[in-house]
This record gives C-alpha cells, structure tokens and sequence, in this order.
DNA sequence: AAGCGAGTAGCGGGTCTTGA
DNA sequence: TCAAGACCCGCTACTCGCTT
C-alpha cells in the first residue's frame, strides 16, 4: 500500500507528452525548445517527451536525496504496478467514455488499484484510437517505476500527467538510468522486452479487435464504415475512381475528420485532416489506400474495382493493376525509421533491356532530411559508403539513396548480426519484390552479403588431373597492409604446406584488381577457391577481380572484411 | 510535400597493356 | 611476380517534370 502526502497543488510538476506516433521520442536527447527544431527531430507524428525538464526534475531529486544524506532507493510495492492488463483496460475505458476537452480523470494510487473517474463519464465522446494507447502508455510507464499519477489530462493532442513533484524526482531520480538505457537499448534493437511495451501491443490488440469495418458499394463508389461494437458509426470514408486512379475522401466537420484521420493511422496509414473552405477534408490517394494493410478495408477496394470494371469504367488491365497494388502493398521499405521508395527502373540498352533498383526518400526539408541522415548514421550506414545524400536546398531537391547494393550488404550484415530492424527491412524488401515481380533482382543484390562467410574452405580439395596437380587448403586468412587486404591462402601438396598471398588494390579506373603469379599448382587452388575455372592451367600473371572478391567472400574469417572493403573502396 | 518514372553524364568493371 | 595505366561501354547516381 502506498501513501502518497497529500500535498497542494502547486506543489505538483506536469509533465508534458505530446502526442505520440511512436516510442522514439523517450530517448535521453535534450528537449529542443523550438517547435521547429522539435519537428525536425521527431517529425510532426512522432513522440515528444519533455525529456530536458525530466532530466532536471530527477537530477534536483537526486541532489535534493544526496543533500539530506538519503541514498534514493528503490521503490517498494506499490499497488499500480505492475499494472495488470484489466488495470489498463479499465484505465481505457474510463478513457473511451470520457469527453475530449479539459475534464481530467483521476487515477487512485490509494486504497485501490483500480482507476476510478471522477468526472466526464456520460459524456458519450470519444477519443481517437491513437491517443488513448498512449495515454495507458504512459499510465503503465509511471506506475511501473512506481510513480504515482495524480491526475491525467487530455486536451486537444497534448497529453499531461501529473506527478506529485517530490514523489516524482525520487523515485524517477533511481529509476531514470536504467530506464533511458533501456529505451536507447530497445529502440537500437527493436527489442521491447520489457513488459511494458507488451502490455502496450496488448491496448493495441484491444483497440484493433473492437473496431468493426464494413463496406457498401453504391454504383462507382464504396463507402467504408468503422463501427465500435455496438454497430454505432464511429467515421466514414468514400471511395471513388476519379477516371485515373482511386480517391480516397471525407469531408466534414473537424472533429470527424481528425477521427478518422486516427484511425486511418492506428491502421497503417500516414494522412492527415486539412481545412479548406471552412470544411476539414481527408483524402488519400491509390498508394495510400493500398498502403493501409487491413483485409477489411482492402476487400473493399478490391470490391470497387469489380465493380468499376464490371460498369465498363475502368478496362480489364486497369483492374488487374489495381488489384495487383491491393496484394502487392506499399513499395516502403524501412530502415532505422527512415522509409524509403523501392522502385524498379526498366531500360532499353544496347545489349537488351536492364532492370534495376532505386531505393530512394526524397525530403523536401532540410529538417527533415538532417534527421533522417542521423538515423541511418546511427544504425550503422556511412554516408558515400551504404546511401548518398543531398540536402534540399532552396530550390534544389534533396534526396536520400540507398546504394544498390553496398547498402544492401550492409543491411544483411547488420540483419546477421540480429539487429531487428535490419531483419524487418530485409524480409519486406524480399516481401515486396516477390509481390512486385523483381525478386531475381533482390536475390541477385543480396547475394553476395547471403553467401558470405557460410563455407569453410579447410580442406578444401585443389584438383588439375590434366596437369597432375592436387592440393588440399589449410587456411584462408586476410591480412592488412596500408588499409588493402592481402589475401593468405596456405595449402598443403604431397605432404608439403605452402602458401601464396596476393593483396587488393584500386587502379586509377577505380576497380579493384589483385595480381598474382600463378604455376600450375597455384592455378589449381585459385581456379578451386575462387570457382574460376579459367585460371586453370594459366601460367605467368593473373589479374584477379571483383567477381574473385565475391568468390572469396564465401569464406568464414575472410568474407565481410573482404567485402566490406570492397563496398568503401569501390565508392569513394 | 512527396512519389514516380524517364533521361543522361560520367563512374567504374572488365580486359588488355605496360612498367618495375 | 606483382602492380598499375589505358580504354571501352554498361550501369548507376542523380536530375527533372509530371502526378498524387
């Protein structure tokens, strides 16, 4: 049981949380105080915690403890946490039924654990999907570390929860390294271990299992409804084909649209509500119906299209396009919280047509651009090396590439080395390609990074029975010298250990070549390790080349410094 | 504001040659 | 025996205009 001093009102401290689109925000950066600063950081949909102020709440909390002689110490049971998940549903729907506005809901951190409201219960309104999984969010979050959250208050989308203040810095004061550690350490790994989070996918569950979708089709156009269980409208969007492609619209009041707007994005979407004329329209285009990945709604489109075809609207190609879109999905790929466009690039050259990849995000400000750059550096990419760059600049574009295919290399070498977004982004890059048609060529780029380090060459057998030759390989090793690896291989002949050794370099052209003297031994193990059969039997200097570095790649011990060094060389 | 696809300069891979 | 220059031409990175 928990006894919270009853203490005055001003002697509480709010903390503020903005509106939240992901958990990035929670991380120990100093809060920018400009809000133009603050979007280029977080972007306009993404979690903001005044972090700065924590910081220094906890900090006086600590100093205020180590003043008075008080070793800040842990806090003991408290009957909020951990919050179990009938705490948090409750929590919810004391949320749901409450009304938007500046009526607040107490939380009893007393005689019992359970919420309890005071006011705005009847009031009938509802909050939009987005904003009350956050709120229980952080209502988990402050009772996990055993802070007691006297009061929640919702108005317009900004969040607040008030602490008491001493109450607060303690506890936070004892808590606040492990939790910043564990939000750097989740958000780099994706990991959300802890209990919290999972509770959080939990009111997700919650809010996706209660939301019915429905669709009518009348003549050209299909109307999806959401419902809450009870059958009752909660919004509405149209569906329309506009003689090009499909269009998404609602119109009307702020309210609604903004609703709809909060679920359109708790289900996948990224719209937003824009005023014109006195009404509030949401519209969305093909790409962001089809971007939104919920087998209700899609049904619905894919129920439009029959049905524009069947009213000869729309030619049977158009259908199939259409329909291909609707199973295929986005074409966004996301790597570190950056999304970029996957696109196929077919062209005419003289030897036959070429196809090929564009991975590519172009921001338009230079805000946006900067934090995005930052996350890709944070995750492990170098810039020039694993994506290109340009800044937008005045009437200049930027842009953001990843290159194909040292980036993709480098996305596969951090999947292998477990980093989870790497894993997401690969299996939806391969998802994607499948559903689009261009596998091969993902296959093809990704080859390389796949076959990596996955054979032994020990004992490995060189054979040349035209020239009496047959060695067994002992060992594969890379040796630096000046920053260019010199490749050792030692083999064995009749009993004898041998070894040849050559190094890499980059020519003036910019490839990389390696030279070799060969005899007809060392043709032997070199047509075997690098599985070029040509070299068999040469005699005098062999020029080695890209395709004998990605030969060697395969190799454990050697691969990834092989190709690693062959990503950053080859993009200077 | 961002996405998409087409156009294009010039980079870099491959190969042959030359140099030490 | 090893390293590097020369040169060709396909392909990539970047640009641009139009679309969503």
């Amino acid at each position: 049981m928990l006894n919270l001093p009853n203490r005055p009102y001003h002697n509480r401290r709010d903390l503020v949380v903005h509106r939240a689109g992901g958990l990035h925000g929670l991380s120990a950066q100093p809060y920018p105080h400009s809000a133009h600063h603050r979007q280029a950081l977080y972007g306009p949909k993404q979690l903001c915690v005044h972090v700065g102020r924590l910081q220094r709440l906890f900090h006086r909390g600590r100093q205020r403890c180590l003043s008075r002689g008080v070793t800040p110490r842990r806090p003991q049971h408290n009957p909020l946490s951990p919050i179990g998940a009938s705490t948090s549903y409750g929590l919810l729907s004391a949320f749901l039924r409450r009304r938007r506005g500046p009526a607040c809901c107490w939380l009893s951190c007393r005689d019992e654990p359970r919420p309890r409201r005071l006011r705005g219960e009847e009031r009938g309104e509802k909050l939009p999907p987005d904003v009350h999984d956050k709120i229980a969010l952080y209502t988990i979050m402050v009772a996990k570390y055993g802070i007691a959250a006297e009061k929640v208050n919702v108005v317009e989308d900004k969040m607040r929860i008030f602490f008491s203040r001493e109450y607060a810095a303690e506890a936070f004061a004892e808590a606040w390294d492990e939790l910043s550690w564990l939000w750097r350490f989740d958000r780099k790994q994706e990991l959300y271990a802890d209990h919290l989070f999972k509770k959080l996918q939990h009111v997700r569950e919650y809010v996706e299992k209660h939301m019915r979708i429905e669709h009518v089709i009348r003549g050209a156009k299909a109307t999806v409804y959401f419902k809450d269980v009870a059958g009752n409208e909660i919004a509405h969007i149209n569906i329309s084909w506009d003689g090009k492609s499909l269009h998404a619209a609602f119109g009307g009041a702020r309210k609604k649209a903004e609703r709809l707007v909060a679920i359109l994005n708790a289900l996948g979407a990224d719209v937003e509500a824009r005023e014109h004329g006195g009404t509030w329209y949401v519209q969305l285009y093909t790409g962001s119906i089809t971007a939104i990945r919920c087998p209700e709604l899609l049904e619905a489109v894919s129920a439009l299209a029959g049905e524009l075809y069947k009213s000869k609207k729309i030619a049977k190609e158009q259908r199939g396009r259409l329909l291909r879109e609707i199973e295929a999905g986005p074409n966004v790929v996301e790597v570190a919280g950056v999304e970029l466009n996957v696109n196929l690039k077919e062209e005419e050259i003289k030897s036959g047509a070429s196809k090929r990849l564009m991975i590519i995000y172009e921001p338009t400000s230079p805000e946006a651009f900067d934090a995005a750059v930052k996350a890709l550096k944070e995750a492990g990419f170098v810039e020039g090396v694993h994506f290109t760059a340009k800044k937008p600049e005045k009437e200049e574009r930027g842009f953001i590439s990843l290159k194909v295919p040292s980036g993709l290399w480098k996305l596969e070498e951090l999947r292998r080395q477990g980093v989870k977004l790497a894993e997401r982004a690969v299996s939806r890059l391969e998802e994607m390609a499948k559903a689009r048609g261009f596998y091969d060529l993902v296959e093809e780029h990704l080859r390389p990074a796949k076959e990596v380090e996955t054979i032994d060459p020990r004992e490995m057998v060189a054979e040349d029975p035209e020239r009496g030759v047959k060695a067994v390989i002992r060992d594969v090793k890379v040796e630096w010298e000046n920053g260019r690896p010199r490749v050792e291989v030692e083999y064995e002949v009749n009993g004898d250990v041998k070894s040849l050794s050559f190094i890499w370099g980059v020519d003036k052209g910019g490839a990389v070549r390696a030279g070799v003297g060969l005899n007809n031994e060392k043709a032997a193990v070199f047509s075997t390790i690098t599985c070029d059969e040509k070299l068999k039997g040469k005699k005098g200097v062999a020029t080695l080349t890209a395709k004998h570095i990605f030969a060697l790649a395969k190799y454990k011990g050697v691969g990834w410094q092989l190709l690693r060094w062959y990503a950053e060389v080859m993009n200077m």
